[in-house]
DNA sequence: GTGAAAGCGCTAACAA
DNA sequence: TTGTTAGCGCTTTCAC
């Protein structure tokens, strides 16, 4: 089945039945009309591979993940598959379990299957890596990468207002010592988060102490060891913030194993906001990140390179917006003594 | 940059470029490596769409899932891709969000980018939905339907093997009164676990009683609701099963509501054993579902049926396998008469 | 307004 | 052993 054999029933010519399928007006009424009878009749659709042949471009775009079971990137997955399927164009998925062999595998794959971008979610690796994309002409889109060059363009999560609305609300609850959990140690997105989370102490001329910061994981036992290894310690915080959701989830198993409550003896502040953090005890308070918002730019830069490859990319700016929920509140007045 | 220029480069045809890049065999060494040598020099790429146009196979297949976000299918997601990354095949991800028009569309996508195969994750709706797909000689293998066809396979989870597991391991705590709460009204996967939680009863030996069977929505507050239901009841069980873990997560939000103990005053067992649910407190005694095997399962009978799209369709049955962790205990002797 | 023909990049039958 | 050629299905210039 293909347009020849459409042309044929439709007593036309193959070139025919492709301007009425391209809407190209240049066809007689009556003719389209027939045309299309034939194309409905026979329930006909055009082979795509044909035309990419021809046109270079498949319509197709190249997703490469950590961890898609992690909440943030499914939700994260789920809306840019919206996105690209809003304008009939299909997403590619690979998925790296963190794992640098298959990232560069996952990066082949794209680059074999010709896709016309790529929206690539490591941002723990270097650019030569994808290097291979951008020299074959195949646009890229970074996550929080914070660099952009020919080809290459980047989504920055805006911490610094984050981190920022988190602390002001703690020190106008009354909180004065402020923890971090953070992500992975030596992580560039975990640095850049820990960064702001500093700076937003400072700007509220709130203090900074080392031992009140941790590493984690991203995920929900590292979460729960940082700040098990806080509570270990003689002096802790009111309050935590953290690089994620997962990790405060894994901060909230630690507090309840230790019998501390939350939020009346220390105050918990997620970053993302997953769909899990407004069911977990108690809902947590977070930094959300608008997955959606994310999938947008995401997909607004790849169709931006798509149309002139040659430019340099922009970077684009996500705002983040702290949500209330019930994980914080005013510090114990005795918590005060206790902790020192 | 293509065959006819590698050709060029190696003084030879791009019919002998192919043989090189496919090992036929019959090219003289020398030739073979000269051309292998411009292959690596230009970093050749042959482009995969020549290829599918020729051969109408895309080594692409499809996956429809009804929501990304949900932990069951974001693992199935990962495992189906992980199978398929391994033989060099890619998959395309459509999300439903659990609409029928959006199915509908993702057939059509399906149907429109010519995937060599269809793994279709949404048991509720009817065979017709799917029809395009097999009368254009796609192959479809589906989730839990438990029907089979020409190009249409299945892939069934033995629930009854699972429940029977759960129920026996909680009659031998001491069990007597077993509830349920279930996925979607009226949805025919939450009828399968339902009617295999009945039989699993009487094979025990146990009482069937409809008052302590409630259904949910598969998700979280859909369990939330059909815990609250059974606890305000005047007689209640002592121990429930759950159509999946996310329906357990929101019975253990209602009975942590309700100030009901577990698993003290109430057992509670899962179903699917999601990465969340050792996580949860307590940890969810729960009945796996090996995502892994799920996947296999779809991929082998997507590649059968790829080798000959007439046959008719084979059904395949993953075993379930009790999880044992803290959500479930014997049961308090006061609770059988506070309760009956 | 419509058709013929070339060509996108690859492979396989056939010829040499 | 290697090259020539036709063709996969579509689009688009160029004739008519």
């Amino acid at each position: 089945m293909n347009m020849r054999k459409v042309a044929q029933l439709a007593g036309v010519s193959s070139a025919t039945v492709s301007r009425v399928m391209n809407g190209s007006g240049l066809v007689r009424p009556d003719t389209a009309e027939k045309v299309r009878q034939v194309i409905t009749e026979l329930n006909f659709v055009p082979n795509p591979h044909a035309t990419t042949l021809k046109y270079g471009r498949s319509q197709t775009f190249g997703v490469i993940i950590p961890d898609l079971t992690n909440p943030f990137y499914s939700e994260f997955a789920r809306d840019l598959e919206g996105a690209f399927v809003e304008h009939d164009q299909e997403l590619l998925i690979a998925n790296t379990h963190s794992d640098v062999e298959r990232m560069q595998h996952s990066i082949q794959r794209m680059l074999l299957r010709r896709v016309d971008g790529v929206a690539l979610l490591a941002s723990e690796y270097e650019t030569e890596r994808f290097e291979s994309l951008i020299r074959n002409r195949i646009p890229v889109v970074t996550l929080d990468r914070r660099k952009t060059a020919k080809g290459l363009s980047d989504v920055a999560i805006d911490f610094e207002s984050g981190m920022e609305q988190a602390v002001r609300y703690l020190r106008e609850l009354g909180h004065k010592r402020i923890g971090f959990l953070g992500g992975g140690a030596g992580i560039a997105t975990s640095r850049v988060r820990q960064e702001a989370f500093v700076r937003a102490l400072r700007a509220a001329g709130l203090g900074y102490n080392e031992k009140f910061v941790k590493a984690g994981d991203y995920r929900i036992p590292g979460g729960k060891r940082a700040m098990s290894e806080l509570l270990s310690q003689r002096s802790r915080p009111t309050a935590v913030l953290t690089a994620n959701d997962l990790t405060a989830f894994g901060a909230l198993s630690a507090l309840r194993d230790h019998g501390v409550r939350v939020p009346e003896e220390m105050s918990v502040i997620g970053c993302d906001d997953i769909i899990m953090s407004d069911i977990v005890e108690p809902p947590l308070t977070t930094i959300r990140i608008s997955r959606r918002d994310l999938a947008k730019a995401f997909y607004g830069l790849l169709r931006e390179a798509d149309k002139d490859v040659t430019r340099r990319g922009r970077q684009i700016s996500i705002e983040q917006k702290l949500v209330v929920r019930q994980s914080a509140t005013r510090p114990l007045k005795r918590s005060r003594n206790g902790a020192a």
